[in-house]
DNA sequence: ATCCTCCCCTAC
DNA sequence: TAAGGTAGGGGAGGAT
């Protein structure tokens, strides 16, 4: 399937030179040359162009400038619209996620009305039913709604080939076998976004080129894009989608999982309602949707397969997974592609039911403990994630590499300025800001030829070099002046770029302003609950619309582009119901969060030296003053960006890695089949489990203190260690005695100390003073209550949040030394903090 | 052990 | 001609 197609890419995309492809582009280059002195439309047109233009320039450098039509360079008008107008894959992009946003908002929107979610209930008597609805052959599908008199025939939806087919009255067979084709009708290197299934019967697939389709299909005929219709129809699938079930995950334009679990009414098959569904999206949209319906997401994908072309597939509890499984290529399983692929087969590895003959050790010493894991689940048809109905923006970025043909280093300036405004264009738009820019290009390898496609990147070296703000921005000036420091510290030559893209990233939170909320306190921040009024209060207000406080409200919170008569919510197959789903809201917010991750115990409680107990990485952080400065002063190099040179650094890296995904690491070690092998590593591992928690400490502890430790103080150390033991063993004499907890606010947990931290930093440039106050007191009483760890940790997570910015790094620095001192005066010793950047400004 | 950063890989 | 984007997962390897 779109293994091929996988496999080109990714041959042209990866460093590696390999493969006959440079003969291949040898014979192109040439065939091009032919078609160019051929006295074709193609030459007559350019020259045209040409003429006008230069009527009006005289300079040679701008020679090219005005081209309408064409697409070449960035500098040109209309390039990076021109470009976005025309990519699919960046609608496709776009799109996805358009309808991951439209169907989380209508999930809050439902939440926030106490309309039921979520079944509080039971799964009926087919339990978990989880639906896979994909579109059959999507963009083909939409176009052939009208043009009845193309179905049945072999379809491409790609931009060129209008020569070969629309343009041209004649009937589609004509032309293929006619034997004038000039060669580079099978050489064109325009892509097939999407195939009609007479055409993948020839072995046609979705991203081939064209010219291979060819090569498989002489008379593929070419449809051209139409990219609002499929953005319609999208629309329309999702609006009927949403009705069916709110546990909904958007995959892309053209598909989702939903899961229909308790949609199911009495007496009603999986089946059934799924013939139900797709009879009522090809109603709405005339275009066929098939169905894969199952017990997991991974069978309900697989199922699809099945179902394909338009049909429904249920695999039910009753059947046998493991004979559905075994058959299947383990290239279609979700997150194998091309890599990982090939890794496989050279180990053999083409069916699920091969896989399955390997350990999970031995996949995981292989591809890791989560590709491996996933991999020895995924074969065996388990797979136990929960749908993804929303998640959290990491990410937003613009980049082209298509058409990028410079030659002086201020066109690559300028278009770095074109992407950064579009980065700031979508930043806002999803109302984000972000703290670190990174700038990727693509690069020509030294020695590749020209592309094969037409303004095409090539052969190419993947560059990327980030950097970290000191505030959060969505500004373009911003983003594209440190873009503009990063380039230079590349020094790329202008004619060897090929693709350029800005991404940023560490992003903030949607609510919190940079300083536009200065009319809140780090008081406001200290009552996490009460903030949510938002959710009560707006739809409160608009709700009073008699019925229509569905749609209102729907509308308000939704940002989904145009679709005006969505009959919303309102399931048919749901009723309204009160659900406590504040609460909910809140659960789910503190488990993604960080809840989870503190797991560490409070060691704290016991008396004089108490530090001494704590796990070893902070007790090495604590170390006599003296001894702290002079080692701070021959450490203090923390600085990471602006004079180290990285590239020593950075070139050995990339190095390895291009060999291992070259052609090296393609070739997976001996380990796999060691089956019974894993004795030894997991005796290591056993044996330090064995020991008490505090395992980890004890010898390099002990090891340690002698050297740089005073010597009236040695004794007390190994005093230490045995209480140290001692505490770690009898948790229960600190709830005995119970002291005071320290509290920044009502925040008491590290996870919530952070969230705190977290939203002040983010919504004060600089702090205010009384903020400040509040801040020290906390960490005062985190000595005061001897919870150092806590203390250690906190300031560990604070410098994250303050990174580069001057104006908190030097107010931290002053609330550093008062704790400082106070640690001197308790315990006589201070915290080493070289590795807190704001201490080593 | 766990985190962070820099990538590669995957999917549509 | 041709429109090779984009976000997240996760592995490798260094820092803590
Ligand atoms: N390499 C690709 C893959 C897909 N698409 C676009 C065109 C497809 O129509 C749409 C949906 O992708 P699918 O994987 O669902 O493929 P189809 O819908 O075309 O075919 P089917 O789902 O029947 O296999 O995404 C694309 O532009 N380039
Ligand atoms: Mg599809
Ligand atoms: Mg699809």
């Amino acid at each position: 399937m779109k293994e091929m197609l996988t496999a080109e890419n990714a041959v042209e995309g990866s460093e590696t030179e390999d493969f006959g492809d440079n003969d291949e582009d040898e014979e192109l280059y040439g065939i091009d040359e032919q078609d160019k002195s051929d006295p074709t439309s193609t030459l007559q047109m350019t020259n045209t162009l040409e003429a006008t233009t230069s009527t009006n320039v005289t300079d040679d450098t701008l020679f090219k400038k005005p081209s309408t039509s064409s697409l070449p360079k960035a500098g040109d008008a209309n390039f990076v619209s021109e470009f976005y107008n025309n990519s699919r894959l960046h609608y496709l992009s776009t799109w996805g996620a358009e309808f991951k946003k439209y169907t989380s908002d209508i999930i809050k929107s439902c939440a926030a009305k106490g309309w039921k979610c979520r079944g509080t209930g039971r799964a009926g008597p087919h339990g978990r039913v989880i639906m896979h609805i994909d579109m059959d052959s999507f963009f083909v599908s939409v176009t052939l709604r009208d043009q009845p008199h193309l179905r049945g025939k072999p379809i491409a939806v790609c931009h060129a080939g209008k020569n070969n087919s629309s343009t041209d009255q004649v009937s589609t067979s004509n032309q293929q076998t006619s034997p004038n084709k000039p060669s580079s009708f099978f050489n064109s290197m325009s892509e097939i976004a999407s195939c009609s299934y007479e055409a993948r019967a020839t072995g046609v697939r979705n991203g081939m080129f064209l010219g291979a389709a060819r090569k498989l299909c002489p008379e593929i005929y070419c449809v051209p894009y139409q990219f609002d219709q499929y953005r319609q129809v999208s629309q329309s699938l999702y609006d009927i989608l949403v009705t069916y079930s709110h546990e909904i995950e958007a995959v892309s334009c053209d598909e989702a999982y939903i899961d229909v679990s308790e949609t199911l009414e009495e007496g009603e098959t999986p089946t059934q309602l799924a013939e139900k569904i797709r009879a009522e999206i090809k109603e709405a949209t005339r275009c066929i949707a098939s169905v894969g319906i199952a017990s997991n997401v991974l069978l309900a994908r697989m199922c699809t397969r099945v179902a394909k072309p338009d049909g429904c597939y249920y695999l039910g509890p009753a059947d046998d997974i493991n004979k559905f499984m075994g058959p299947q290529k383990v290239k279609d399983l979700p997150g194998v592609g091309w890599s990982l692929g090939h890794k496989l087969q050279t180990l053999g590895v083409e069916t699920c039911l091969e896989l399955q003959k390997f350990s999970s050790q031995a996949l995981q010493r292989e591809f890791g403990p989560k590709t491996g894991l996933v991999l020895y689940q995924y074969c065996r048809g388990i797979d136990d994630r929960a749908l993804r109905t929303e998640r959290e923006r990491k990410s937003v970025s613009a980049e082209i590499n298509y058409g990028i043909r410079f030659t002086k280093e201020s066109e690559m300036e300028l278009f770095i300025n074109e992407l950064a405004e579009e980065v700031q264009k979508r930043l806002q738009a999803l109302d984000m800001k972000g703290r670190c820019i990174t700038l990727k290009m693509k690069v020509r390898k030294a020695g590749a030829p020209t592309p094969k496609k037409f303004m095409g990147h090539g052969i190419c070296d993947n560059i990327a070099r980030s950097c970290t703000l000191p505030t959060v921005t969505d500004q373009a000036q911003v983003i594209a002046k440190q873009c503009h420091a990063l380039l230079k510290q590349l020094s790329v030559t202008p004619e060897d770029m090929r693709g350029m893209g800005i991404q940023v990233s560490k992003l903030t939170d949607k609510n919190a302003g940079t300083s536009a909320k200065n009319s809140r306190s780090l008081f406001d921040f200290l009552k996490p609950q009460t903030t949510d009024n938002e959710v009560v209060a707006g739809p409160t207000a608009l709700d009073r619309e008699a019925g229509n406080e569905g749609e209102n409200s729907y509308r308000s919170m939704s940002e989904s582009p145009k679709h005006e008569e969505n009959k919303l919510p309102p399931l048919p197959r749901f009723s309204p119901q009160f659900a406590q789903q504040t609460r909910e809201s809140e659960a789910e917010t503190n488990l993604g969060d960080l809840g989870e991750s503190l797991y560490l115990p409070s060691p704290s409680q016991i008396d004089p030296a108490v530090f001494e107990a704590l796990p070893e990485y902070i007790r090495r952080s604590i170390e006599k003053s003296y001894a702290t400065r002079n080692q701070r002063i021959s450490l203090n190099r923390t600085g990471k960006q602006e004079e180290e040179d990285p590239e020593p650094q950075r070139l050995p890296r990339r190095k390895t890695t291009k060999s291992k995904h070259g052609k090296t690491a393609s070739k997976p070690s001996r380990i796999l089949f060691e089956e019974n092998s894993l004795t030894e590593a997991a005796a290591c591992h056993r044996t330090s489990e064995l020991l008490p928690s505090p395992s980890q400490i004890d010898p390099e502890f002990l090891a340690a203190l002698p050297d740089d430790a005073p010597p009236e103080r040695s004794t007390e150390r190994n005093t230490m260690k045995f209480q140290a033991g001692d505490v770690q063993k009898k948790e229960g004499i600190q709830a005995i005695t119970p002291p005071k907890q320290a509290c920044l606010g009502e925040a008491v947990s590290l996870s919530e100390v952070k969230k705190v931290i977290s939203d002040w930093t983010e919504a004060y440039e600089v702090p205010l003073e009384e903020d400040i106050e509040v801040f020290n007191e906390y960490l005062f009483q985190l000595i005061a209550t001897q919870n150092l760890e806590q203390l250690w940790r906190v300031l560990k997570f604070l410098d994250r949040r303050i990174e580069g910015r001057e104006d908190w790094s030097s107010v931290c620095c002053a609330v550093l030394d008062h704790i400082q001192q106070a640690l001197n005066q308790k315990y006589n010793s201070k915290l080493s903090v070289n590795s807190l950047k704001f201490s080593n400004r």
